[in-house]
DNA sequence: AGTATCTCCCTAACGCCGTTAGAGTGTCAA
DNA sequence: TTGACACTCTAACGGCGTTAGGGAGATACT
């Protein structure tokens, strides 16, 4: 049986896990499958190629647990925050994930989960290009957690007296504050929920400042942005 | 006269800056320099150090006109904002700056600038774990952005059809939401700005909604964090 | 003064990489 | 039977990071 281009994204996912990055490479994946280094370019255009494949079957795995929209009654922002740990979860399930995801551009296909997505929030009173901006932002947040989370695995591990002048800047006791917060920041989780619900309460500050402003005028001008500043003052 | 390792970094930047990440090659460099390649291996443990090195070249350069702490009656929050745009500025001067700086470690020289950050924020009544999470999102995001910035340039340009097929996807009237998002969602800046504004709005509230449980229960316990759902419901 | 040491640079080469050229081999339709 | 097509092969190119080992000049020591 011949081939398919299936089967060598599915073989390049299983290097990826097993080596990391550095070890996908063509003749790697070649012998893997049985084949020699160029018969590859027979099923895919070339690396770069592949890795786009690579990363669109990462994702694809990871969010096709999501519902494609919130389930009756669920607040939108539950379900948002369920799709951004499904993508970054789809990330960390794999060696040097955030790394072949990151920075890949959308694909035609998911023209419509962005527009069912958009939707979501153009109900919840955004207007299509703030939820686009805001849709836009949350995945910089999430590959940049990903990335963060997975760098210190992907290069060789740091020379001991390095580790240790770390240590040393940042936990000693002459900056309190500094081993205060490292002492207890979490896990990677922890960390990755608080820029998350950080953004999602930003954006129902927003939204709820909007509904209060259109009660009390009810028949003023459709605020299509509110200023920088934020309505909650300290 | 020798050459310094400043002046190996210096002329990696220019290379980077004219060629982008993948004209940065030791032979290359050498050539710039005068020099042979194996030479660079005096000045430098191998090119990741180099990378390094680089990065934190960038970095350093881009963060130096900021403030260490806000001026006085300055809010945190437009000095913490001003601190991301600088490195994301950094980061965007550079041909692929985001793809050499992403994913660095901190330095020990970087411990005293951090302390200062969380002191700052803890003034403004966060705790320390608190703080440095924040801190770390709003870099993660950072990163993120400045790389989905630079994505495009990074790549080779895209094959007209595809061109063609993605503005079909994402512009057709068939969704109409999508359309019209796409068609105002502005400028890359515009995009970071509403991340960076929903993540310190975000914090904001929850500071103020703090302040407010204290007030109402003076000699209650300090909250030390906060339930998952924001106070404020739309 | 002579000698050893250190600094900085060199040439040569290794093994790996992505990629191209071009030649097979089997399968299936005309 | 012949031709087209799908899929794989070998051979090779130029480039990469990196290592081994040597040499010239300054500097320090005896």
């Amino acid at each position: 049986m011949a081939l398919t281009r299936e089967d060598v994204v599915r073989a390049a996912v299983e290097l990826l896990d097993e080596q990391g990055l550095d070890g996908v490479t063509l003749r790697a994946l070649g012998d893997r499958l049985g084949v020699a280094a160029p018969t590859l370019y027979w099923h895919v255009r070339n690396k770069q190629h592949l890795l786009d494949l690579v990363a669109e079957a990462i994702v694809r795995r990871g969010v096709s647990d999501v519902p494609i929209e919130p389930a009756p009654g669920e607040p939108w922002w539950d379900w948002v925050a369920q799709r951004a740990r499904a993508v970054r979860g789809a990330m960390l399930l794999h060696r040097d994930g955030a790394r072949v995801v990151a920075g890949n551009r959308p694909t035609p296909e998911s023209a419509a989960l962005i527009d069912r997505t958009l939707s979501v929030l153009v109900e919840a009173g955004l207007t299509p290009p703030e939820a686009l901006r805001f849709w836009l932002a949350l995945g910089a947040y999430v590959s940049g957690d990903a990335l963060e989370t997975q760098s210190d695995s992907a290069r060789e591990p740091v020379p001991e007296e390095q580790v240790a002048a770390l240590r040393e800047a940042f936990e000693s006791p002459q900056r309190p504050t500094l081993a205060a917060a490292f002492a207890a920041v979490g896990t990677d989780d922890e960390r990755f929920e608080e820029g998350l619900s950080l953004m999602i309460a930003g954006l129902r500050a927003r939204l709820s400042a909007r509904a209060l402003a259109r009660d009390a005028d009810p028949f003023g001008p459709f605020l299509p942005d509110l200023p920088e500043s934020t309505p909650i003052e300290p």
